[in-house]
DNA sequence: AACTATTTATAAGA
DNA sequence: TTCTTATAAATAGTT
């Protein structure tokens, strides 16, 4: 019904697929409310387009009575994905983030304008950078530790070898291997496993 | 558009709005379903007749599918499932956290003028994990190796103190400090400089 | 966001 | 119900 037939396939031009969405989602719903009015019935339409953003209308009744009745009907398919996963498949941005803003701190925000949406961001980000910086500074004490405590075991060590008056080396091969070679030309090698 | 113009009200007669009924409700499906392949998109449609049968329709994704998104959207108005109040209650910072990084990589986003800053954001994003996994992976690699090298030295240290025949013992102060103390008594401490 | 030539949906009748 | 067909309504392409 128009200048030209159309073939029911995907409009590959994206402003003409926004356009025709737009006016046949109009469309639809109209028809769904007359159809309601007409013959006494509840009529609830959910439209998701390509995008993502959400449309829906109910006529008759309210969208949540008509929707529990389908789902009455439909008692024995209901194989309910599970929370986290509903979430990751539609919760919007905004709404992830008003969560994870009050997970991080304990005050409601009701009203989110895009100033509070970057200073959400903000949030996040310095979050992260905190338990990022907090992991190396950890893991660089874990080191510092490991290296002082090595450098006194070769002082030690150097001083022990003197006393014991015998030839004794410390043969380190790149970053990780290393052996021991003593006197009597022995050579052992050994790969121990990664410490705590 | 039929013989006549309709009025949109209830029509009288049962038979006339049963059968009104049916043509109507075919015709406001098969819209759904060219809608939802015209522009890619998902469309429910759930009738509930003047009796109380019911029919319903899903195009471009499962009925379930486009409910949840439905009932996600509208988390805050649903008294029976309030989505985002259970999140809030229930759901471990760790898993809110693995939803929040889902959704950082994923990027469906058409508008044309912020694409080409999307994809840059993405571009530093990556690198920057590149980098930070492989920072993460050579400290541990560093680590791996003090640690190996500390357990030879201790080992060696022991054999050498055995062999002095002198007692020595290495004290270790928590995770950081440590102090070498002799048979004498005499106690004695370092500070370091980190490695590198 | 309007316009309008056409196509499509459907009301009434069979 | 289903088919037919005159007519109302929706909408594709255009501005």
């Amino acid at each position: 019904m128009g200048r030209r037939k159309v073939e029911i396939k995907r409009i590959e031009k994206k402003s003409s697929r926004q356009v025709t969405f737009s006016k046949r989602r109009k469309g639809l719903i109209e028809k769904a409310r007359q159809l309601s009015i007409l013959c006494e019935s509840s009529i609830a339409v959910v439209a998701v387009s390509g995008s993502g953003k959400l449309y829906d209308s109910a006529s008759g009744d309210n969208m949540s009575k008509i929707i529990d009745r389908y789902e009455i009907h439909h008692a024995d398919e209901l194989k309910a994905l599970d929370l986290a996963e509903k979430i990751r498949n539609y919760l919007p941005h905004k709404e992830l983030l008003e969560i994870v803003q009050s997970k991080l701190e304990e005050s409601n925000v009701d009203n989110v304008s895009v100033d509070s949406l970057i200073s959400m961001e903000e949030q996040l980000e310095t979050a992260l950078s905190v338990i990022r910086a907090k992991k190396t500074e950890l893991m660089m004490e874990d080191m510092k530790s490991l290296q002082e405590r090595e450098k006194l075991l070769i002082e030690e060590n150097q001083i022990l070898a003197s006393q014991v008056g015998k030839k004794t080396f410390l043969v380190i091969e790149g970053d990780r291997g290393m052996s021991w070679e003593n006197g009597s030309g022995n050579k052992v090698r050994e790969t121990l496993p990664l410490l705590k």
